[in-house]
DNA sequence: CTCCTTAAGTATCGTTTAGAAACCACGTTG
DNA sequence: CAACGTGGTTTCTAAACGATACTTAAGGAG
């Protein structure tokens, strides 16, 4: 079975459309951390609203990335964990944000230079 | 210098805003690959824009992740490329899209098994 | 001479999406 | 009695997206 990631219709198009996302990592990454319960994920994952929490973490849900179980206590208590195929993504979601933080100098003084060179022209 | 990607407001979580998107990562796989000018990676890249093809390169650019190099030909020639910094990267985007490659059919049964149950329960 | 083409974009739309805030049931707590 | 916490859904607005048209400038077809 032949895959191509540039191909609009390829399943790991869509795949790859799900994971790159800012929300879908970010989660995941804290999940791997151990299960947590929404409004748990909803104050540690900064600035998420509930409506694409619960949008993202359905959408991790039905790829079988995530499961929800539910506890009929009151108020309903509700736990997210990462399953064991997610798991085998978290490495590479470490590295990614670890590249972040390693390069970040890098990035920050090339906006810099960036900058002064667009307002230099634009003078 | 303490980074937390989780802060909605840290550098880190910035820069994980920019590269945890399809078409960053798309354009910067198909970079890595070697240069590439504007309309070719527009063909490649199906599906995008090109609004969004020439928005996302600029923003790669100021991160330092790509060059812009312009040749007074007639038309003009655009090439972009991938810079040093930006081939650090492509080792973790390609261990990403090997993973969705991999994974692809677990992610597809998955998605069966949930519609599947969600299909029993509606009914 | 006029129309058409390429290249690499910008401008302008209409539509989709994301985000902020309100609302919901439910039982507990002050 | 009013407010709070749970895990959401609904509503409304603001921002992003995608499709299309336009731009500049030179070369070729008719």
């Amino acid at each position: 079975m032949e895959f191509n990631v540039y191909a609009e219709n390829c399943p790991t198009r869509m795949l790859l459309d799900r994971l790159a996302d800012k929300w879908a990592m970010l989660i995941l990454k804290r999940l791997s951390d151990g299960k947590m319960r929404f409004n748990q994920l909803r104050r540690d994952v900064e600035g998420i609203s509930q409506k694409v929490l619960s949008q993202v973490l359905k959408k991790l849900e039905r790829d079988g990335l995530v499961t929800r179980t539910v506890f009929p206590t009151v108020p309903v208590t509700v736990e997210y964990a990462i399953t064991p195929l997610g798991q085998t993504l978290t490495s590479t979601i470490a590295a990614l944000t670890l590249w972040a933080e390693e390069n970040m100098p890098h990035i920050m003084e090339a906006q810099r230079r960036y900058d002064g060179v667009a307002l230099t022209e634009a003078a």
